[in-house]
DNA sequence: AAGTGGTCTAGACCACTGC
DNA sequence: CAGTGGTCTAGACCACTTC
């Protein structure tokens, strides 16, 4: 583990535990070097760590302060509902409901970086959280993973992993918009919610580590089920998904 | 403006014009920093720059890539619907329904860290993009901000910006907890909206530069008025609200 | 005026990618 | 193995906060 990385879990293990109550100043960047026998740079790169996790606010001039002290998950856990899942101590469920391959979209051709009429891999699952039926996935894949795709276990638990494993396939960046709209009959009767209903939607489009799309996606969350989580500053955020209050 | 902001600056410029298309590899960092005379610890700041807006995808050994070419409006404009709305060019209006004083609960003595019962002011605003009522806004405020507040016109369009104006107060820190609920009676009545419907809701809490809690709210959009818009990657995450699609 | 964080430099070495 | 980004150091100077 890098140096910084070190320090950063100290810290913020020290704040979690309370050593820093929120509201209270962390000690100069002089004090945690000496602290940890470490360059001044190297103590900014690791309190860089925290503000970005929305942990620590920091102005220049001023002492920085702590503004929450939530461990928080983020990152690549937007990617994969069964590792968010695992990681808040619930357990994911998956069922693929239909799949099959048709012409893309003039829209999602230019989403996924394809040309138009190119064929995609369009997959609908159900997940579960915990047995309850909380996620209406309609994912569309690019041409190039679906054989890969359409070899998953239909009832397979986490298809980040699965297709890490078989391809070596990352999911590096994704583009996530999200906003409420009303269940339709299908997302009703599969979530077991009224029609009209309200239901959080997110849809995405995720890219490897080579930058190139592999599959963009409609999400849709039962009401409840699951809340998105952001900390933000003038100069920094941080997101996070949260089960439902 | 500081050098790394600068170049920064350039290097988006040119990705938003197309020089650097998605996909596209950017210079590396020794080309960056004798092509703008900057030393290298300065180009990597510039390149975290755009890494932080999702702009660009970065991984040890592999030159930098293009990930995406929207410019963001992104940071402080979550915390003020005027601001936001202005950047995309658009009117905010406003208009404060109710205004009173109670004392505050147990959850809302938590959340603005201050004793049970201490008293609150709660402001009810609804608030309109183009004319169009799109937002229920039920604000709570700590009694040491209260005055300023209740001094503010009711028709006010920026509440941050006045605030700011009047006492010096910045919003700096937010906490943001996003999820769908259906409509409520009032909800459906101010948003010309059926009772059920689906609502975009926002709990937000706002803290000060001095780390001190403003005020804590619970927004609700109307469906299709609003959507938030988030990239990530394993190592960044960034957010920017956008207008309804 | 002292304290503290923000910017910038210059150079060394390491880890990973891609040919 | 060459190219490239990631980590770390040491020190200088500046800008802002706080008293």
């Amino acid at each position: 583990m890098a140096r910084y990385e070190h320090i950063a879990g100290e810290l913020r293990d020290a704040i979690v535990r309370g050593d820093y109550p929120i509201g209270a100043q962390l000690p100069t960047e002089a004090e945690l070097a000496s602290r940890f026998n470490a360059a001044r740079g190297t103590v900014r790169q690791a309190v860089a760590v925290l503000v970005a996790e929305g942990l620590v606010g920091t102005r220049q001039g001023a002492r920085r302060i702590v503004l929450g002290s939530e461990r928080s998950q983020s990152f690549a856990e937007l990617h994969s509902f069964a590792q968010w899942a695992r990681s808040v101590g619930h357990q994911a469920g998956g069922l693929v409901l239909d799949s099959h391959r048709r012409p893309s979209t003039p829209s999602e051709a230019v989403r996924l970086a394809i040309t138009p009429g190119e064929e995609v891999l369009v997959v609908v699952r159900l997940r579960r959280l915990d047995g309850e039926p909380v996620l209406v996935e309609r994912t569309v894949y690019a041409s190039w993973i679906a054989p890969a795709v359409e070899k998953l276990d239909p009832a397979c638990e986490s298809v980040t992993q699965e297709l890490y494993e078989a391809v070596g396939l990352v999911f590096a960046y994704g583009e996530h918009l999200i906003d409420a709209v009303a269940a339709g009959a299908e997302d009703a009767r599969l979530l077991g919610v009224r029609r009209g209903s309200p239901l959080l939607r997110q849809r995405r489009t995720t890219t490897s580590q080579e930058g190139r799309p592999v599959e963009c996606s409609d999400d849709r969350y039962r009401a409840g089920s699951v809340t998105f989580s952001i900390r933000n500053s003038t100069t920094a955020n941080s997101l996070v998904r949260r089960a439902g209050d």
